[in-house]
Order: C-alpha cells, then sequence, then structure tokens
DNA sequence: CGCAGTCTTGTACAGTCGTACTAGTACTTC
DNA sequence: GAAGTACTAGTACGACTGTACAAGACTGCG
C-alpha cells in the first residue's frame, strides 16, 4: 500500500515566477524582516520544499520578489513618461501620478521596506537604487538634473510622511513647490 | 550545597532604563522586526527575565527604547534652534546641521526604521509624528508654515536617499533649493 | 526579630524558524 | 524499453523565539 502522492505537472519557470510574486505579497503585507520561507510557501500554494529548492536561501528569495517589484516600478514610472509629456501642467500631473502611486499603500510601503533594507544590507542596495534612478530619470529630461534630483527627495519624502501619517499627499503645497524649484 | 546566587542590587528605574537605552541600541543595528529579548538583556547586561519582568511583551520594550530615541532627538532639535538663530544663512545653516545629524548613520537608520514600523502598525504612530512634528515645529517659525511643511519632506527624502546610496548629502543642490522654496 | 512584598535570576516550554534530506514522480535520452 | 536527470513533496532537526514561572535574595515595616 504505497502512499500515492499526487504530483502537480512540472513547471519550473512557473513555479519561480510564483514564489518571486507570493513574496513579493509577503513582504508588503509582514515586511521583508518577517517574510518567512512557510508564509511565501503557503501565499503560493507550494510546499515548503519548493522554495529552497528554487531559491538557496531566503535572502535570494526575498531578493527576487523585491527585483520583481522594482521591475514592475520601473514599468510604471515608464508608463508615466507618456502621460507627463501629454500633460500642459507637468507639476500637477506629477503630483497626481504620485496621488494615484499611493493609492495603494501596501505597494508604497514596500518601496520604502527595501529603502531601509538596503541602507543595512548593501546586496539590496542596486535594487534601491534602480527605485531612485529611474524616478530621477524619469524627471531629468523635464527638469534638468539639479531640479530633477532635489525633486525627487522631495516627493519621496512626502510619500514617507504620508504613509508615516496614514494622510494624503497635499497636492496643492507639493505642486506648488515643484514650480518654484523648477527654474524656468 | 545550596547554590548562591550573587545578585545586583535594586535599582528598579536604573534596570528598566538601561533595559530601554540597550533596546535603543539593539534596533539600530539590527532594526525592529529583529530585535529580540535575549538581545536587548545582552547589551543591557541583564538576565532574560529582567525584560519581561520589566516589560509585559517585547512590543512594550520596543515601544520603549523607541520614545527614549524620539526623546533624544527632539531634544536635539531644540538645541538646533539656537544654532539656527544665530546664523546668518539660515539654509546653510540648516544643512550643515542635517549632515552632522548623517553622521551617525545608525542613529539616522533608526529613525526611519521608526517611520516604516509607524505605516504598518498605528501604535507607533505618535512617536513617529513627535519627530515629523518636532522637525516641522523647528522649522516653521522660521520659514512659514507651508515651507515648513515642505522643507521637511525635503530634507526627510534627501536623508533617505542618502541612507539608501550610503553617499553624502548634496549640500550646495539643497540650500539652493530650500532658499527658492523659502518666500520670505 | 519576623514577615510580607518587591525585585532578581535561571530555567522551562511550546512554538516557529531556516535549511537539509529522503523518497517518490515525471520527463528525456538512448 | 532502461537509465539517468530534473523536479516534487514531505519530514526532520537543531537553533532560536516570546513568555511563563519557581525559587532565591533583598528591603522595609511591624
Amino acid at each position: 500500500m504505497t502512499a500515492r502522492r499526487p504530483q502537480r505537472s512540472r513547471d519550473p519557470e512557473g513555479r519561480r515566477a510564483a514564489l518571486a510574486t507570493a513574496a513579493i505579497e509577503v513582504i508588503a503585507e509582514v515586511g521583508i524582516a518577517r517574510t518567512t520561507h512557510r508564509a511565501v510557501a503557503a501565499r503560493a500554494g507550494l510546499p515548503l520544499g519548493a522554495t529552497t529548492y528554487y531559491f538557496p536561501s531566503l535572502d535570494d528569495l526575498v531578493a527576487a520578489g523585491l527585483a520583481v517589484a522594482t521591475e514592475a516600478l520601473g514599468a510604471e514610472l515608464r508608463s508615466w513618461a507618456e502621460r507627463l509629456d501629454t500633460a500642459e501642467d507637468l507639476p500637477g500631473a506629477l503630483i497626481g501620478l504620485v496621488e494615484a502611486y499611493l493609492t495603494d499603500r501596501r505597494r508604497a510601503r514596500l518601496e520604502y521596506d527595501l529603502y531601509l533594507a538596503a541602507a543595512r544590507d548593501p546586496a539590496l542596495r542596486p535594487l534601491a537604487e534602480g527605485c531612485l534612478h529611474g524616478f530621477r530619470d524619469l524627471l531629468e529630461p523635464r527638469l534638468g538634473p539639479e531640479a530633477a534630483r532635489v525633486v525627487v527627495a522631495l516627493l519621496d519624502g512626502a510619500m514617507l510622511q504620508a504613509l508615516v501619517t496614514d494622510t494624503d499627499l497635499d497636492g496643492p503645497a507639493l505642486t506648488a513647490a515643484i514650480r518654484r524649484l523648477h527654474p524656468r
């Protein structure tokens, strides 16, 4: 009476991806530091062993999730570019996009979780810098190099404050600030 | 042969304080999420049981540490006020103070760790908002209410970027930005 | 002095963690 | 078909966790 073990069809790449996206969701919910193999496996609907089979260590699993998340953020930023080009009021349009981004607080927290983790762990720094550079590269051709860097800092700080206080952005004040920071 | 148990002199309040400051150090090193009873006790040079005797739960211990840290930050911000009043160049002096603050990266990370934790846990929100308000209250009488809020966001964002990329602030660019944001 | 209450300390316990490992199943290549 | 490989799945283990608790030691009051 050998115990039957029903086994799902093989799909290595699909499993890898499923684990990575499950990792994003777990990280967004509980944070990087409280993310575990078991939580990710459960979220993906896969056995625990799958996590260690595809990712040598927990850090690798988390990094894979963060990589997928930053890639998605990069794609979103690229889609912002079109919007900003067709808008006649650039600061206002930019703030509108940021406000829309902040609608999903979980995802926004994920970004700052990555920032903080990168501040501690150099291995995560390229990922976090990718986010910063993606944002800066979006603004640079439109605001100039110096203003772009400063506006990124301003908006990152404002988003962080919004997350901390669980409030909305002060849109008018920020658009006015961007206009001041933008020469011409 | 009764086992002798040498016991230190009694000092409840001293122990409470020692545990709280030990908690700060542990949090600064490994982050809020990875802070444990045992690590705090070891750092304070006290037995494990002391932590649970003085703090009902780990969250309380961490919160006590964070409270001490935010109180210290508040005191430092108040000392900034004098410097800003005697400076003839307010934006430049402000950036100088922020750069000095960033010298101790561990402590700066602690602040952002608190921010992120507050974004997830409303119980920590008052503490985090205390930091934000302390900073804003420092600038408000000097820059005006609207500019103060925006400058706090700018500097918080710039500090976060400096932590993430492990670089220094771009002092000249930030002073120029503050000058632009300051109507006066 | 006795004694109650407060503080100190070491240990215990149940649970969770990362990771390793065995065994079974499907697929590929001869 | 057989054999070898890549994948799946479940379990095991030692380490570490938060918290509970029992027992000793000190302090101050009667």
